[in-house]
DNA sequence: AGACGTTTGTGAACCCATGCACAAAGTTGA
DNA sequence: TCAACTTTGTGCATGGGTTCACAAACGTCT
């Protein structure tokens, strides 16, 4: 029997997506050394209350002492474990545009947990190409790379129309975790996961949230002017 | 007395968040010809269910024909206005690293309601060089071009130590819509919105996720070999 | 050893979001 | 003109997530 609370039980989504801020803030509370925190000085420093992280973190089981608050290192080791980033999570990455190379050399991506197994375009003028010290290959090479040295994680960084090829291709290669840069909604069988980071949907939030704040002083100028 | 049910209402956030994948789909109907479309229609092909597209359209106002359908058109009209996407929001980006490049150059940037006035670094190999049409200049004019010509938006692009600074002169700056792309929390007063984009988060999130996929598959073994 | 102050972990209440199911409203065809 | 069919818009129930508030648990100090 499973005696790990992480196995055992469901975590809620919304925790999940929190838990690596919370981790990102306790290793740069470990480097300052800090040695503990209380929900109360966590929470202030990552943005939300006190009671959701506490909640959040009674999810993966009880690492907290009361009156005293939660070991740094304890806490974070805890996370990373629920995380599954106590071991290295193979990366490729598709598509080696301005995005790709970009993603590629994103220092984020080498800290923790991920390495960057493979890079691949059909482009002629990328193929051959050498980033962060791995050679940019045709993606119909993924299939036999993917046999030999196992993909866990592909990411799409490919413009808007190639996107579900490429998604079909990581698909049939096997692969069933998928990072979407492209600003296409992709279909996969069950069982693959598929996360979309897209930047002009975040900049249409936005641009409605500053629509709104200009409209409310529009309104205000004018309930001054003719009330 | 205002009679758009967009600016009486308040539209939920989770409403929000879809209307540009709703407007992107839109888009892409319309130019392959489509005229109309169904709420079924257009929820299969953007990954909802139908009565949520209708829950979130009503949010707008009331532009279906009951029977028929929605104006391919007139909706994308009506959700480009909902989202204030009809006049151009003028955008400046911080940190011309490879992040900063690529997201100068992403074509979903110019496509439709945003357009770049301002590249900011303070790198000197950086400052002077010529990214899509707009020259990169340090971060210390941003206010003085502010004033000229108004930025809505502000794009962090910068490592996660600067992040905070850079945050600090867009808000001082009077810019009130930041969008950040740096691993890092930032603190800014009310009434100013912040949107984070995190690929690592991304990823640990996919990890998460994957670790408990491989788990499945250990338990399903282990149950197997020893019932 | 025992009382006091602090902080966790969690039951319970609230709030928002999703999904169902149907009446209202429109079109089409005879 | 009227009946049959289609599809929207929405009231209602359900479910998750967030927040409150407090008892249980721990350290500390006398």
């Amino acid at each position: 029997m499973s005696a790990d609370p992480a196995l055992r039980r469901e975590i809620p989504d919304a925790t999940v997506a929190r838990l690596p801020e919370y981790l990102r803030t306790l290793s740069r509370l470990a480097e300052d050394g800090v040695l503990s925190v209380s929900s109360e000085e966590l929470a202030a420093e990552v943005g939300v209350r006190s009671a959701q992280l506490r909640k959040d973190l009674s999810h993966l089981g009880s690492y907290g002492v009361r009156g005293v608050g939660y070991d740094v290192e304890t806490l974070a080791l805890e996370i990373s474990r629920a995380l599954g980033l106590t071991e290295d999570w193979p990366v490729a990455i598709v598509g080696m545009g301005n995005l790709g190379h970009a993603l590629a050399s994103y220092s984020g991506f080498v800290t923790k947990g991920f390495r960057i197994v493979g890079l691949y375009d059909d482009d002629p003028a990328l193929v051959g190409e050498r980033v962060v010290g791995v050679v940019i290959r045709p993606l119909a090479e993924l299939t036999a790379h993917h046999a030999v040295d196992p993909i866990a994680i592909g990411v799409i960084a490919t413009p808007a129309p190639a996107a579900q090829a490429v998604c079909d291709a990581l698909v049939g290669a096997g692969i069933s975790s998928i990072l979407n840069f492209a600003p296409a909604v992709l279909s996969v069988p069950d069982g693959v996961d598929v996360r979309r980071v897209d930047l002009s949907t975040e900049l249409q939030i936005l641009a409605f949230h500053a629509q709104r704040k200009s409209l409310a002083a529009g309104h205000l100028r004018s309930a001054v002017a003719a009330p």
